[in-house]
Parts: C-alpha cells; structure tokens; sequence
DNA sequence: GCACCCGGTTCACGGCCACGAAACAGTGGG
DNA sequence: CCCACTGTTTCGTGGCCGTGAACCGGGTGC
C-alpha cells in the first residue's frame, strides 16, 4: 500500500526536503504562526494546525489517490511474460507477451499493425487474421486492468489507460 | 488573470458543482462541523473554517498557478492521427486528422475555411457542404476533452480552450 | 415589413471495409 | 487426461465518410 508521510513544520524542514528528494507524497502540518505553505508539487498538502484528525485523515487519502494514479503512469512487462500496472497484474501466454511487448514500450502511442505482426510472430502470420484474433484475447485479459488497447482505424493499436 | 471562485460548504453545494462543470478553479471553505471534503479534480482544493485570510490566500494563489499551468496547454496531434490535450485524447479518422492539423498548428486563432477545405481534401471538395459536415462530426468527437471548435462566421474556425 | 439568400448546422441514409467475437480444432505440457 | 494456448474460419458490426435535404438565424434588397 503506498504510504504518505507526515511532517511538522517548521521544525521537519529537513526532513521535508528528503521525502520530496525522493518522491514520496507528504502531508504538512504547520504551526499555528508559522506562514503559510506553497505545495511544489502534486503529490504534497498542508493544514494547517489545531486540525481535526478527520480533516488530516482526508488529505492523507486524498493524497493516496494521487499516488495510485501516479504509479498508473505506465505499465510495467516483468520476465516478459508479467504484466504489471498499478496493483493489478496478470501472466501472459509467449504469443501475448510478445505482441504486448512494443505496446508497452511505446505506451500511449499508436503501434502499426505490421509491427504488432513482427512482433508477435517474427516468422510471418500463420493466417490472414490471427492478429486480430489475438488482439481481441490480449483485451480481453486487460479487463480491469484500467488499461485500454484501442484500436486507430488503419493505423494500428494503442494501449492507454482508460477503462 | 485567472480567477478562483470560493464557496462556503455546505450551503453552496450547487454552485461547488455549477464550477466543476465550467472547470473554474474553486476552493471550497468548509464549516466548522461539515464533514472533511474531497476534492474531485486538481482545480479544486479546500480549508476548514476558521480559516486565518492568509491561509485562505496562499490556496487561492496555488489554485490560480495551476490554473495557469493548465491554459498553457496545448492540444497536439501524435502519429498523425491522435489528438491529445493534457491527459485526454482521441483516435481520428483519415479525414477529421487532416482537418485538424492547420487548427491545432494556429491554436487559438482563426483558420479560414479556404485553408480548412485545402488541408482537409487537397484534390478538392468532393461536395458543396463536405467541410462542414466533417466540422460538425469533428465537434462531436471533441465533446468533453475541454476544446471547442468554435466557428466565426465568413471568417473561418478557431480551435481554443473551453466548454 | 417582407421575401429572399447566404453561411452554417444538423439529420438520415447508404456503401465500404477494417475490425471484432464466437466457435471449433489441433497441440503440447503438467 | 485435462487444460491452457494458439491457429482458422465465418459472420456480424460499427466506424468512417460522401451525399442530399431540411433547417435556422442574420443580413440585405425591395
């Protein structure tokens, strides 16, 4: 589960500047005179301090979503036959391993149908729709995923996320 | 200048969502005992009351700076066929991708119809109303992606950002 | 004031073709 | 032996785009 940290300003100052060196998303809680906070980037929130631990408790989640969806930037093909996104994986058959691979690299972009074939199957399609075919098995594992392998009429493929 | 427009929780809730759907930057001023909020995109932020004016001010400014950010966006057209604006696109087809390329090229400003109809068919207009046909579906698929493709009459179309 | 036109918008229809889904069969590994 | 994986075929469908026609508001001439 991705954690959030919290630090206490301005006493944490130091230590703020480490969680942001490193990425990690941080909730500041700043004393009651100190001034106020100026977020640097997505994954920071301040409050500002007496706060209600309900309050707090809201930003951190909040905070949490931002993450998650920032570990949903791209997926990820491990052993090149595990597909990660997120918390979400699944384990792909050699065929669909190979075809996702150029998909996964070139993530967000159209990958033409030819390279898709070359890529699933460097010897020449076995028949004239087998990568339709596969394609379709290929979006069928990605149910619920929250990856998306749209087609580009005459072009080719893209996977993005989306539902 | 961008503005940020504040709402008191819970007695506006209405107009919280009238700006959510206009996309104007909002900070919600939340009431002593109402329940902590979530903010649903990031144009929005929130401050429990009491809240010291400073406070309030330094969320506003924050707000406004990526409200900013946000206008300097600009749609650009990737592998000839996706239409991508900030985190949204679209695939389009052969005629909609030729369309759009002078538009997306003058973001902003005027195109005329002489250049539209050029980039869109460079043979020719196969028929009388084939350009605006083609404008009116392109419309369509811009539905929701926060461009609009406004037209200015016997001058031509402008493809800018808004509802 | 009225008729008319012009520029623009929207609709419905139809053809084309690229894709998509289902169903079935063969094959190889555990 | 069973099951996951893959090849093959067939048929359906949905996107894309051209076309004609109706419609609409604003401007212009009479």
């Amino acid at each position: 589960m991705t954690d959030v940290a919290v630090v206490r300003l301005p006493d944490e100052t130091r230590k703020l500047e480490d969680l942001r060196r490193q990425g990690i998303p941080r909730l500041a809680l700043v004393a009651p005179h100190a001034p106020p906070f100026t977020p640097v980037d997505l994954l920071e929130d301040w409050v500002r301090l007496p706060a209600a631990p309900v309050d707090v408790r809201a930003r951190v989640l909040a905070l949490v979503d931002r993450a998650e969806e920032d570990l949903r930037r791209r997926p990820e093909l491990a052993d090149g036959r595990l597909l990660r996104y997120g918390r979400w994986w699944v384990a792909l058959g050699p065929a669909d391993a190979r075809l996702i691979t150029p998909l996964v690299d070139r993530f967000g972009t159209v990958v033409g149908r030819g390279e898709l074939a070359k890529a699933g199957w460097p010897e020449g399609l076995p028949s004239r729709n087998s990568l339709d075919v596969q394609l379709g098995r290929l979006r069928r594992r990605l149910k619920g995923s929250g990856l998306t392998l749209r087609t580009v009429r005459s072009r080719g493929c893209v996977l993005a996320q989306g539902a």
